[in-house]
DNA sequence: TAGATTGTTAATCGATTAACAATC
DNA sequence: TAGATTGTTAATCGATTAACAATC
């Protein structure tokens, strides 16, 4: 990885190359320019080249990048080329909802890289539910369960009065990066990685434009 | 309004601000500072007096900005001081939950502006369903649903490959801004507004930083 | 070889931060 | 009035775009 400084805008770009690399797979097109490339996922094909010039050099010139190949070199800069554990904290609508989808596309998609390893909460009623395979547990167990098996992420579902302290117990048991779907700012160590997916803030913000 | 060619992120970081105002609204507190303001929404003090500037003057000298006063002003900018009626195409786990956590939201929280106007599929084993009183109708009632109920926004949770075609149906229908949870890029003419909401491209750019 | 497209540098553009006069 | 904080301007920083030599 030549520059592990990318900057933020950059890796999530690398995100919409991979998925445009893996919809492109059953083409037969072995190679793709930064032009198409570009297009596709929705940025210039200068743009393409100085985003992935970061990491190294994946293309020929003259022809363009293997698709195979630079399919391959992205997931492995995101550290998707295996599986990748995840518990969703806060089993109801959204968090249900959410464990089934994952679950679904991991059946369905071949490569898909994240696994439901967990999912938790505290309402005594909902405790000992599965849904598709996976137990409901209380979150005391959260500690164990990330010790035992590894996982590095989590998906907050809970309430926005709960969303702090449920961030909490992840960072307590060593949670290294958290999606954050209640609508509430929360902190985290400056060693975690914290993004937000609050629904209600994009609806606002596309609001803005009616 | 002064400015209504305010970049993009001043504002997603309106809704940001919106969502502190809110939270705040129970406090005791009548004027906040452009310094705690940002603290709360994880913005500099200096990001938030700009931002505010683009729409206007809010504030008192040496005072701050009167809550409530403010709170209003931003709706009023994000048009959301208003009733803000939305369709979900895609009656799936996620279309499914969508519909019931904004339903959900609106009994529970003051002031929440986003309702529900009609819930879309095309499977027909779905249709005549109903999820929280709202019955599931074919896509093909999406335009009279729109024209009768002056619909503007539209959640797209359909799968991948029929997302283009979900989006187009809306476009025809006469919805000028979408949220598009599919993890397929998709196009729209320039005078509709798209924002995407692909949780699995979130996954990929946190798991970067595992 | 000729044509095409990369990787990279320089130029442009825009957003963030710092600083401070205005003023509540 | 004195202290505090806004609104705004100037300085800094970073990202995007344009251009082109290198080379497949």
């Amino acid at each position: 990885m030549r520059d592990a400084n990318a900057p933020e805008v950059v890796v999530r770009r690398l995100a919409l190359y991979l998925r445009v690399l893996n919809a492109t797979s059953a083409d037969d097109k072995n190679y793709i320019s930064s032009q198409e490339l570009g297009e596709r996922a929705g940025a210039s094909a200068a743009q393409v080249r100085k985003d992935l010039a970061f990491f190294g050099e994946f293309g020929k010139q003259g022809v363009g990048y293997e698709v195979g190949f630079l399919r391959g070199e992205i997931a492995r800069i995101l550290n998707v080329d295996r599986v990748v554990r995840f518990v969703i904290l806060g089993a109801g609508e959204l968090g249900v909802a959410l464990a089934r989808y994952t679950q679904r596309r991991r059946e369905t998609e071949h490569g898909y890289p994240f696994l439901l390893a967990g999912l938790f909460d505290v309402d005594p009623s909902k405790i000992g539910q599965t849904v598709d395979g996976t137990a409901i547990e209380h979150l005391d167990a959260l500690q164990d369960a990330v010790k035992e098996s590894g996982v590095r992420m989590a998906l907050i579902t809970v309430p926005a009065q709960a969303a702090q302290e449920a961030v909490n117990a992840s960072v307590r048991a060593g949670i290294r990066a958290i999606l954050n779907f209640a609508p509430k700012s929360v902190s985290v160590p400056e060693n975690v990685r914290l993004h937000n997916a609050d629904v209600t803030l994009d609806l606002h913000h596309l609001a803005y434009f009616l």
